[in-house]
DNA sequence: TCGATTTGACACCTTTTGGTATCACGTTAA
DNA sequence: TTAACGTGATACCAAAAGGTGTCAAATCGA
């Protein structure tokens, strides 16, 4: 049914994509300045990132003959949503994303 | 690094493994009771419970010759909590798992 | 005991995925 | 104008993923 969520947990099966996305968090990158940090070729990289629109979890925005990507809102609250549905069945302390948010270091979560 | 996240969203990016998590939602089942319900043989559903195990998402109690498999809780959360990082880059109101929890229908999340 | 049941483990096949190499096209700057 | 730059797109390849069929082993029930 939804092609949206499973685009998007799809997205997030590979870790270069996840990689990518937490680059993304400290600002836009071109598909050049990605390229940088990993050890394979632009065309790759550009794979990736297709993937990662197609999930909805990144936009483009284009200037000149350069390409910017950053993060998109729209794709990630589905699948966290997801997930989040299966807290119910276990009583434990439910975490509030707030507590998350404000305990967060800012170095992302862990790879 | 954590291979142990890497197998959760492995194990989430494909749409039989969520709708068997779905299922075991509704309590424990065997690879039998599983099977009535796809259309795939026993043993790609036993694959794909495999999978949802090397992801920690479920775990199995034998009783005799059969083997019941049921949810997991250990796996979800830092899937959840990877997801989470993110919502700090929009403004947006957060949301706090207890409300989703309270207005849950209990039908679980739209495939 | 012995057949039916439930399962795990392979060998095997086809499709998808992640990667490279290469070429064409628009944009920039000298 | 023209060469360098940044990118999209395609053909191609190896490996992984999702599936089937089959067989052996353990357990249950008559």
């Amino acid at each position: 049914m939804d092609i949206y969520t499973q685009n998007g947990f799809r997205a997030l099966a590979d870790p270069t994509r996840r990689d990518i996305l937490q680059r993304l968090a400290g600002g836009e990158h071109t598909i050049a300045q990605l390229t940088e940090h990993f050890d394979m070729t632009r065309a790759a990289v550009k794979k990736h990132l297709t993937v990662l629109s197609d999930g909805g979890l990144i936009t483009t925005r284009v200037s000149g003959r350069e390409r910017f990507n950053a993060l998109d809102p729209n794709g990630f609250a589905p699948l966290r949503d997801w997930i989040s549905f299966f807290d119910q069945f276990w009583g434990n302390q439910l975490t509030n994303l707030n507590d998350i948010i404000e305990n967060n270091d800012q170095k992302g979560p862990l790879q």
